[in-house]
DNA sequence: GCCGTTTTCGGCCCGACTGTTTTCAGTCG
């Protein structure tokens, strides 16, 4: 059993107490012996093996025992025994906004009501505003909530596809017939939300690859497949297509298969005004009228087609039509035609011009590793410094430092700067904005940290005016360096509060705030569809991980996709700046310098 | 269920918001 399955199954245990109704106090103590796992460095199972639990801060007795159990036998009977007194679907329930293990149970012992399908019955019939502490605006909410988790479940985050496309790809890559493989679709062209994954390759044996792929683990069921074409639903509900072609026609079909649907209407209209004609299935010259019924036979279409013209790749293609090559991430005819034609596609910032970054959290608030471990992490990624930016005071629920904590940590973070060579931590902090727009710290305390990054935390439902005015006034004061996470939104999960992003940006650019971008894959805020306009208007964006794990720093890599796809370039990202001249940015709203 | 100690049991993170209720419980961050 692995450390991340050993968490799982404590999380699930405190939710079923939860529902139980048990000793919340129970609960939570599960809750903590898993973060407690989660912080441990060592291999977990020979830990386990040789009886060290119990050095464990947050890991009794009980505990100890059951994951001991866990580990050797890969089972816990007491989780079991928990999970048989309710139906399976109970535990959905606590999906649903406003439902919290409470009103889940009632919901289950008053109605017997066993997954999210009867509870929408219920709900519609009416039988559970009747209910004690239920009420029309309940149901109204629940029945909502049930609405949004249905057009979410066909979607799937980025971040959270990362892993498994790589897999996929490097699979294909490994078989002995595939000449030429790569993810298409949204995923390649970055999207934070993807509905499927889609893969094309090339090989003279494509019956061979088809099998290969639909036969490989991880596929659940295959909802078709031919010599070429083969759709799978792969665990988790997510549907993958694999595109089989032989390696001439591969570029194209890249092409086609990467999108946007846009992009490519724009490229065909383009390739017929030079009197040619691009497809899926090549790009052609002098292509004969299309016949007046329109039709779509594949074979047809290509015999109608006229004279190949032979592209190796798609920058080819790209030349072919006149155009630089437009790279993934831009294809949305959002402008990189017109920019490829001119020859204007900047050069977009990468993964290794990140020179550092800020807004990491350690366990002196809500974060799983140590100062020392991200440092080290950070070290080892090559940058060259790392913020430290923990919660605020307010932030009960992140254990925000206060003023005192604060002081402690920066000593801490001076002692462990004078042992590094070419590295430094910044002291910061996440400051809250409070509901009328001041600071969660005092001016003479903001300015003892090297950066402040602003962001929003509660009181999501103000109206827009007012979250607007809030974050204005936030933005005004010399020593918010950078505003975190401008909308508050979670991918899939919840909207962004409202909030009018041009007065955000404007007022970015007339303060010199910088604007972040949010790595996180929940988040990814601010989105990329704002970064051009912001970009145009001065403002500078910072990548940041919002890392609560040393291990989380690799979100910046997703991050960099994000600014790719908002047109970033090197010189718009602030943590692009090597060492000293990051140093003296930070100084620059104070009046520093720089 | 864990921790720390007043070493045998009490405290465990807190405040705002929502929708219910008519003074507050449940949920959320």
């Amino acid at each position: 059993m692995t450390k991340e399955e050993a968490i799982g199954k404590l999380e699930e245990i405190a939710t079923l107490l939860d529902l139980r109704g048990e000793n919340p106090f129970k609960s939570r103590a599960y809750r903590t012996a898993a973060r407690a796992l989660d912080s441990l460095s060592e291999d977990f199972e020979s830990f386990v093996r040789a009886g060290k639990l119990d050095q464990v801060k947050g890991i009794g007795e009980g505990i100890r025992v059951k994951l001991e159990e866990l580990v050797l036998t890969g089972r816990s009977a007491y989780l079991e025994g928990l999970k048989g007194s309710f139906p399976a679907g109970v535990v959905a329930l606590l999906d649903i906004p406003g439902l919290g293990p409470k009103k889940a149970k009632i919901l289950w012992e008053k109605l017997g009501i066993r997954d999210l399908a009867e509870l929408e019955a219920a709900c519609q019939s009416h039988r559970v505003g009747k209910l004690p502490g239920f009420g029309p605006k309940t149901e109204e909410n629940i029945l909502a909530g049930i609405e949004q988790r249905r057009s979410y479940a066909a979607y799937h985050r980025y971040g959270d596809l990362i892993g498994l496309a790589e897999q996929l790809v490097e699979r294909l890559r490994a078989h002995p017939d595939v000449v030429r493989v790569s993810l298409g679709g949204s995923f390649r062209r970055g999207k934070e939300i993807v509905r499927d994954l889609d893969l094309v390759c090339s090989s003279s044996k494509p019956l061979s690859v088809m099998e290969a792929f639909i036969s490989s683990a991880g596929v659940q069921r295959v909802v078709n497949h031919g010599q070429t074409k083969a759709t799978v639903l792969l665990e988790g509900g997510l549907a993958c297509d694999l595109r089989v072609v032989p390696d001439w026609d591969y570029p194209c079909a890249l092409l086609h298969f990467t999108g946007s649907k846009e992009h490519n209407i724009a490229l065909r209209q383009r390739a017929i005004a030079q009197g040619k004609k691009l497809s899926e299935w090549g790009l052609f010259r002098e292509p004969r009228v299309r016949s007046s019924d329109g039709s779509k036979d594949s074979a047809a279409e290509e015999e109608a087609s006229g004279e190949p013209i032979r592209c190796r790749d798609e920058a080819e293609i790209y030349e072919e039509l006149g155009l630089a090559y437009i790279p993934p991430e831009l294809r949305e005819n959002l402008g990189e035609i017109e920019a490829a034609e001119s020859n204007r596609i900047p050069r977009l910032v990468e993964w290794t011009d990140l020179r550092g970054t800020f807004h990491c959290h350690t366990t002196a608030s809500d974060g799983h590793s140590t100062l020392e471990a991200m440092a080290e992490a950070a070290q080892a990624l090559g940058l060259e410094y790392l913020g430290i930016a923990d919660h605020s005071k307010s932030s009960f629920q992140a254990n925000g430092l206060d003023e005192e904590r604060v002081g402690r940590q920066q000593a801490e973070i001076r002692k462990l700067n004078g042992t590094f060579q070419g590295f430094r931590l910044f002291s910061g902090t996440e400051c809250d904005i409070l509901r009328d727009g001041r600071l969660d710290f005092s001016d003479p305390l903001l300015a003892s940290f090297d950066y402040v990054v602003a962001s929003v935390h509660a009181g999501f439902s103000s109206s827009e005016e007012e979250m607007t005015r809030r974050i204005l006034r936030a933005m005004e004061s010399p020593y918010v360096t950078m505003l975190g996470h401008p909308t508050g939104r979670l991918l899939l999960m919840r909207k962004p509060y409202p909030v009018d992003l041009e007065k955000i940006i404007d007022c970015a650019a007339e303060t010199g705030t910088w604007i972040e971008l949010n790595a996180q894959p929940m988040r990814l805020d601010l989105d990329w569809r704002w970064w051009h306009a912001a970009r145009d208007k001065g403002v500078r964006c910072v990548i940041n991980p919002d890392a609560h794990h040393a291990r989380e720093l690799a979100f910046l890599r997703i991050g960099v996709n994000i600014a790719r796809k908002g047109w970033l370039r090197r010189e718009d990202v602030v943590n692009t700046l090597s060492l000293n001249l990051v140093e003296r940015a930070l100084r620059t709203k104070r009046g520093g310098g720089g």
